[in-house]
DNA sequence: AAGGCGGGGAA
DNA sequence: TTCCCAGCCTT
């Protein structure tokens, strides 16, 4: 069996299974350009059944270029909020702001043009670029790299650039004339769907005739991957600060800073507890954890005063929650507060929100605070995490029993 | 080349 | 629990 016939059988016959196997996905109803790269970043690192929801929401608020290009930043964060990995958002709408300003309005149809935008990368450009326009270009993701490892046993480590580029020119020279989008789709979903992470489902794939993995024994063992490292784990002391008087009902949250972790998304106040009060702080309400509740509260009501210039009278542990990122590990407190103004020199926040000076690091750009009530849920974006913790913790002024 | 950057579903 | 997902960007 030389080699050129498997690869002919494979393209032929992944391509005939996808005809008649293919899901009927909501992007794969329009050839609209800007549709499928909505589509394409969504689907980064995020699974088809996450993103439905948000691509029939996104498209419907933001219909076109135009559309997307001219809306608030806020707003197309909020679109976002819960799809993780926000600065997809941010990079997406800046560089639809290019193609309205630069290209007319036309999503580039030319891998050194659409590559040049933000956010697109090896994967995206070929992604759309087939798909919407046909053009021969590989588009290899996780799921191609699985495929092809297994299907012709390649044993490279799928997590170094190199490996990536190789496959880029293996799942080009696949492409059957004219059947570039079908056949990249036809890759990924018989990677999402037959050819899985484990335990692959071999007896159904159209191509395990020839697969050399299969015939190797090798497919369980492939894709070779170098693991990643465990997320570093922090302590956070939260700070759930209830109105009074014409705040009543609502919460104190702040900004986050427009760089790095979770940017400019909104926050409930928290800081990281120092290695000395990490140790302790573990299960609610445990006599054991008195001291150390004490100790963090007093850290958080003297951070937040430090760095805020905002005054807090912590009272008592609420809840315990952890969020893991790929890199960090979250383990929350979140103790309830009450407000007690802010230091001269920082604004008092109001309903359009106020700056809060930092009494430390003369550079670091301002914190804004606000009082966020039913009104303010549509409009201000949060990370999962503090979403969870809002609906859980009990309304700032119902009674406690 | 390595690390930052979310969140959730599947096994 | 662990893995990894239709990846990209910065350093």
């Amino acid at each position: 069996m030389g080699a050129n016939e498997a690869k002919l059988y494979f393209s032929t016959e992944l391509l005939n299974w996808y005809n008649t196997h293919k899901r009927d996905l909501p992007w794969r109803r329009s050839r609209n350009p800007y549709y499928i790269w909505i589509s394409e970043v969504m689907l980064q690192q995020t699974r088809v059944e996450t993103v439905i929801p948000y691509y029939h929401r996104f498209i419907e608020q933001f219909p076109t270029v135009e559309a997307l290009a001219d809306a608030p930043e806020e707003q197309v964060l909020k679109a976002w909020e819960g799809l993780g990995y926000y600065s997809r958002a941010r990079n997406l709408q800046a560089a639809v702001r290019e193609v309205k300003t630069s290209y007319g309005g036309q999503v580039p149809d030319s891998k050194e043009d659409i590559s040049s935008l933000k956010g697109v990368g090896p994967y995206t450009a070929g992604a759309v670029l087939s798909i919407a326009y046909n053009k021969p270009e590989p588009a290899v993701d996780g799921n191609v790299m699985r495929v092809l490892s297994r299907y012709f046993l390649l044993r490279d480590d799928i997590a170094k650039p190199s490996t990536r580029i190789g496959m880029e020119k293996l799942a080009k020279e696949l492409i059957p004339e004219g059947k570039a989008g079908d056949f990249n789709q036809a890759l990924m979903e018989l990677g999402a769907t037959v050819c899985t992470p484990k335990s692959p489902h071999c007896l159904t794939c159209p191509v395990m005739e020839l697969c050399a993995g299969r015939l190797e024994g090798a497919a369980d063992e492939l894709p070779v991957k170098t693991k990643a490292k465990p997320p570093r784990p922090e302590r956070r002391a939260v700070a759930y600060i209830e109105g009074a008087g014409t705040e009543s009902g609502r919460v104190l949250i702040r900004q986050r800073p427009k760089e790095g972790l979770l940017a400019r998304m909104w926050e409930l106040p928290h800081v990281q507890l120092p290695e000395t009060l990490q140790a302790s702080a573990g299960r609610a309400g445990a006599d054991a954890d008195a001291g150390a509740d004490a100790a963090a509260m007093r850290f958080l009501r003297e951070k937040l005063e430090a760095e805020y210039g905002l005054l807090v009278e912590p009272v008592e542990p609420m809840m315990d929650t952890e969020h893991t990122f790929s890199h960090i590990e979250w383990r929350m407190r979140v103790y309830r507060c009450r407000f007690a103004g802010f230091t001269e020199g920082a604004a008092a926040a109001g309903d359009r929100g106020g700056d809060a000076g930092q009494a430390s690091g003369e550079q670091q750009e301002k914190t804004t605070f606000l009082w966020f009530g039913e009104e303010e849920l549509r409009q201000y974006a949060l990370p999962n995490v503090f979403v969870r913790i809002l609906q859980q913790a009990p309304p700032a002024d119902s009674p406690k029993s």
